[in-house]
DNA sequence: CAATAAATGTGATTTATATCACATTCTAAA
DNA sequence: TTTAGAATGTGATATAAATCACATTTATTG
């Protein structure tokens, strides 16, 4: 709860960009910054949401737990927030989150956080902006998750790790084989099976956690193709 | 453009319900109210959006053209805001509106719509909790489609169309057998399959498109199973 | 009302991918 | 350092569901 947390934030969400001085000082009082090492919980599905959830910074997973499997819904990587939907569709989170690296975490209280959507439109009008963004990036996640076929699936994977997460062809990918498996719906075993015919077709070069991407033009094909 | 449409509208959003009288009028005065039949393109992927669309009345399917085959991505029932996300998270429309039944549309003007946003904080949170409780329904949908097998998905959509729907255990299928395959993710063929089965089975009774439930905890059971 | 197109049903075949089984390699704690 | 547990790789097998092929029924329109 201090007061100046916000005002002088590096991380500040685009929403929090259209609040003055005196809002920031407000939410400075109203916001809990907590750290998270690699592996813990931040949030639990079916547990009651009491706070909205701004990442500053690190990398989380969103998932939550199917009929059959686990489902990596979307890795969300700071600055963002997270579970707005949870907080003001229902009171009960629908999905968890857990860190994959070092992760500073906001927990805004959400009486402020509506009072600032009351009174300040700005600020309200980046929310809805958000909000909108992230449906239509799911949207196209389902819609490729659905229709791909599993090679597909992980070369898309890839590409959005090298691209969105890391800005770079070459990354330490920050999950498991079945982690991997959970987010492209694949099981563990083909995830391995796959990323081995990558590597030995030369689409890219693993070792072990380790990838680089080395023909991107066919792996962006592989992706879209499917 | 009638400036009382919107005063005097039986189906008004409640967002709208927010609005006071000037602004009601403002809003009948930019709203067009349009008629669409069945079969009829609402909007189309990759068009530009310029209105907010609000499903008066009517069954709409959404739909989007992905890399392998037509995806229906919900059944949206008026009264109910469509494409928002569109609007404001992106110029183009990244999916296709379709009538299912006659239908009554109101294209709304962005800047209207966009004024009240930044005026009436009412509006606006309305606004928001529309669209997380969309979301919310949107993982699920997205979570059930992903983890469910066939039989499952189809089990799934039927007791949608009996219960958020029509209300009754007996209706008749807005969709032909094709559409079923494109919202539950399946080809037409297996469709068929699989409602035979069900008929079979005494799970439901078919005849064409008049589908009534007739045996619901056995049905629930395998959307629920998979 | 005919005639043409669209929608549907059903068997046979193929295929992608899960599952099973087991070996190997990493990782972290005692 | 040792050792148990987790993560990974890889072949064999099973299976859900797509695809193909064709018959049949239902709509649509000139």
């Amino acid at each position: 709860m201090e007061p100046d947390i916000c005002k002088f934030c590096s991380k500040r969400s685009s929403a929090a960009g259209k609040l003055g001085n005196e809002e920031l000082e407000k939410l400075g009082h109203s916001c809990v910054e907590v750290s998270f090492a690699k592996g813990d919980v931040i949030f639990k599905q079916n547990a009651l949401s009491s706070n909205i959830i701004y990442i500053r910074d690190g990398l989380v997973k969103v998932h939550i737990t199917g009929p059959e499997m686990e489902q990596i819904l979307k890795i969300a990587k700071g600055p963002t927030y997270l579970g707005i939907p949870t907080t003001f569709g229902d009171k009960i989170n629908h999905y968890s989150a857990t860190a994959l690296t070092e992760t500073s975490v906001c927990f805004i209280d959400i009486q402020t956080f509506r009072e600032f959507l009351a009174t300040n439109s700005d600020f309200a009008y980046e929310i809805i902006v958000d909000l909108c963004k992230n449906e239509l990036n799911h949207f196209h996640r389902c819609v490729n998750q659905l229709q791909k076929q599993s090679p597909g699936r992980v070369a898309e994977a890839l590409l959005f790790f090298a691209d969105e997460i890391f800005g770079n062809n070459s990354f330490v990918l920050p999950l498991t084989r079945h982690e991997l498996g959970d987010l492209t719906g694949n099981s563990r075993e083909n995830v391995s099976r796959i990323l081995a015919d990558f590597n030995g077709e030369g689409l890219v070069s693993i070792n072990g956690k380790e990838i680089v991407i080395a023909n991107r033009d066919m792996l962006e094909k592989i992706s879209k193709s499917g």
